[in-house]
DNA sequence: TTCCTTGTCGCCCGG
DNA sequence: CGACAAGGAA
């Protein structure tokens, strides 16, 4: 009778009802796994085995918990907002939040995203002399990360070399000063979190009891520091454990890059007592060539636990393939593809374009955008990453804690008001000799300072800064959220900065989109503080696209593909170098790894796959020539179709022996004058454009790269044989034609 | 101090 | 190719 079991196949049933025990779930692509995680919740609070309040469900990414929540509360009239369902990093933050003093921290304390990590680092590089080239700054931070994710200190890392020692005492030297500065990066998320349970008996005793039920998703990409804190969590090995419930899959195992260990999998039916794994090997997502091609595929790697896809629908079409002579000629096949889908009644929505990497979407969006067909690129940039928005989150960090230097250094001159890296550097001595805070130092510099009568004047320098921060404070004080932010984005000047800059309307419409996630953060969390709301933006750099659910394709990697679906899928780039890639030649299982990504790939399309490579592609800014995928090879011919080009040849694809000079600048035209499309000037009558051969009377003959202006300011930049680059007025030039 | 040009270096993935 | 730092000119 009850409902949410119905439409279950006897192993999805298996595992939802299974009693109160650990177990792991062997879930393949598309086998239904969300469906069992969310129905075991819904069941175990359905039945009375456990209150909402009992459970905790871990999943990796935000996309993955907010879907399960919605699930849940579609199944059951349950208030969600209680329950422990989130990220590793979102429910770490949550604990550390409840207990800061237990963990050390100060009640504000700040996340640090990974480009605000590398800013640390390189700030603290350069006060500690160290020159980069020594010690790249990235290089530092995977080091530092690395070690956290295994759940080291810099005292646990065992160093055997020169090199290792000097990072292992800058990991000391970082620690100290994320310490100081009340600042947390992701991985300490993890390990605070961690060593906060292991060190507290009370605190861990108080979660154990509470948490009778622990659900893992993704269980294949947990790393170490994972597996420990769920093991220190559940109680493992005593009378009282938590039923472990992780579903996972070996195959789809594709973050090995940051520290998730398979090896968590066997290590798990081991630790806790696992008697029996259940499979789920029925998919209801892929015709089955798609299913027997991806099966093929993934069996040319060793050590799996052993799984198999099968589907009770037919084999469906044969998996297209495309073997292009340029990365254009691939995108404009494409565009051709998707245009005869779209006629055949297919959702663009439903289509997704692969690929190995985030450069590649270039290519591929040019020809989108010619098409005139409507497209949203996934991962990249995102909203919480953008410049404009980092800026408009160090002004509310500043006003939520006046001493976080990090958010200081950011904006005290910008938008720009006299305070240079000279000033800078004194605000830095004066706060060192003081043991203060950068903040405290302003202060004190600006009291001291003699007051200043003139308006204009009075909001430039260090005392402009502080009385625009003390202004800023008043005003947002007990004011709701979303007003504060209003507030900030004005008084700050950012507004006005990016609505006089050229190019500054997108950013404009950034920060006042950071307004509307505000009011809807406010809305949904049931603590509307600023610290919260900071602490969100960092720990979901944010899908915060404005164009979503709009009917789009769907341009993304192949790792943030994990979990969708989609009827048609374009998989691109399939070459040599790319994908495998080619740093992975380097890596430990490094092939295999990518093996696993190329199957995730595969198992997204439903019933239409396309498999696509290049003879040649731009790559690093030249053109390199590729020879096709081995993971072509280890699909089954008879599974596949070849398909031939059926467009005409276009003259502007052929390589020219054009000048590089020349081909340069017509990009550039073109990045710089978004809404033109040709590059030409009408002035005096005369037609000059870029490229054209001129003379001039002085500086002889050159090339005509650039231009800005019109009418009587109308210039152009040249490039000139003798004398190189010059700007010159049109008007006075008198240039002639050559 | 600020803006702009030039040069270098990296270019894979998420919270 | 593009992001970013370093260096030079106003």
């Amino acid at each position: 009778m009850s409902s949410i079991l119905a439409g279950l196949n006897p192993e999805q049933l298996e595992a939802i009802t299974l009693p109160h025990q650990s177990a792991l779930v062997l879930a393949g692509a598309g086998s239904g796994k969300t469906r069992v995680l969310t129905t075991r919740i819904a069941h175990l609070i359905q039945s009375g085995q456990v209150s909402p309040h009992g459970i905790l469900a871990v999943t990796f990414t935000n996309k993955a918990s907010k879907e399960m929540l919605t699930r849940i509360s579609t199944m059951l009239p349950i208030n969600i907002r209680g329950m422990w369902i989130g990220t590793f990093h979102g429910l770490c933050n949550r604990m550390l939040r409840s207990h800061y003093q237990e963990a050390g921290l100060p009640q504000a304390f700040q996340i640090l995203d990974v480009a605000d990590q590398l800013a640390v680092i390189k700030r603290l590089q350069k006060n500690l002399s160290i020159s980069d080239k020594d010690m790249p700054p990235r290089q530092v931070q995977w080091f530092i990360n690395n070690a956290k994710e295994e759940g080291q200190r810099a005292s646990n890392v065992e160093s055997h070399d020169s090199f290792t020692r000097k990072l292992v005492e800058f990991y000391q030297t970082y620690e100290q000063q994320c310490n100081k500065d009340g600042i947390v990066d992701f991985p300490e998320l993890l390990l605070r979190c961690y060593e906060l349970l292991i060190r507290n008996e009370v605190l861990c005793n108080h979660y154990r009891e509470r948490f009778s039920h622990i659900l893992v998703d993704e269980f294949q990409d947990t790393n170490r520091l994972q597996y420990k804190w769920l093991r220190i969590l559940s109680n493992v090995g005593s009378s009282t454990t938590a039923a472990v419930f992780v579903v996972g899959d070996d195959d789809q195992s594709i973050y090995a890059f940051r520290g998730a260990n398979t090896g968590n999998m066997q290590e798990f039916e081991h630790d806790f007592n696992v008697s029996k794994v259940i499979k789920l090997e029925q998919n209801y997502r892929s015709h089955g060539n798609i299913l027997d091609a991806a099966n093929a595929l993934i069996q040319h790697n060793d050590g799996r636990l052993g799984k198999n896809l099968w589907t009770s629908e037919g084999s469906g079409e044969p998996i297209r393939v495309y073997n292009a002579p340029t990365d254009f000629d691939e995108a404009s096949f494409i565009v051709e593809e998707i245009k005869s889908l779209r006629d055949e009644g297919v959702d663009l929505s439903q289509i997704a374009l692969l690929y190995r990497s985030n450069a590649q979407s270039r290519v591929l969006e040019h020809s989108l955008f010619n098409a005139a067909l409507p497209y949203r690129v996934y991962g990249g940039m995102r909203f919480f990453e953008r410049l404009e928005i980092k800026h408009a989150l160090a002004y509310l960090r500043l006003i939520a804690n006046p001493d976080d230097d990090n958010a200081l250094l950011r904006i005290i001159n910008f938008p720009t008001r006299g305070i240079g890296a000279r000033g800078v550097e004194q605000l830095q001595d004066e706060a060192r000799l003081d043991g203060s805070s950068l903040w405290s130092a302003a202060l004190k510099k600006s009291s001291n300072a003699p007051i200043i009568q003139d308006p204009e004047k009075a909001k430039r320098g260090v005392g402009g800064f502080v009385a625009l921060m003390t202004t800023m404070r008043q005003a947002c004080e007990n004011l709701p959220l979303p007003q504060t932010v209003e507030q900030m984005l004005s008084l700050s000047g950012l507004l006005g900065y990016y609505h006089v800059e050229r190019e500054g309307a997108d950013r404009v419409e950034n920060l006042n989109e950071l307004i509307n996630a505000a009011t809807s953060f406010v809305h949904e969390a049931d603590d509307d503080s600023l610290t919260t709301f900071l602490a969100h933006a960092s720990l979901e750099a944010g899908d915060y696209q404005t164009d979503t659910g709009k009917e789009a394709l769907q341009l993304m990697t192949v790792h943030s593909a994990k979990g969708l679906e989609f009827h048609s899928v374009f998989l691109t780039g399939l070459e040599e170098g790319l994908f495998p890639h080619e740093n992975s030649r380097n890596e430990t299982n490094g092939q295999e790894e990518e093996r696993r990504l190329m199957y995730v790939a595969m198992t997204r399309a439903c019933r239409r796959l396309y498999l696509s490579f290049s003879q040649s592609r731009m790559l690093h800014g030249q053109t390199r020539y590729n020879v096709p995928s081995r993971f072509l090879d280890e699909i089954p011919e008879n599974l596949m179709k070849w398909l031939q080009s059926t467009q005409k040849i276009d003259v502007r694809h052929f390589k020219s022996s054009v000048d590089k000079r020349f081909k340069n600048t017509v990009s550039q035209s073109l990045g710089n004058t978004k809404s033109r499309i040709s590059g030409s000037i009408n002035a005096q009558e005369t037609q000059w454009h870029i490229g054209q051969n001129v003379a001039h009377n002085k500086f002889g003959s050159g090339v005509i790269i650039n231009y800005e202006g019109q009418g009587n300011d109308a210039r152009v930049q040249v490039n000139f044989d003798r004398v190189g680059m010059k700007w010159l007025l049109l008007e006075y030039a008198k240039l002639t034609s050559a």
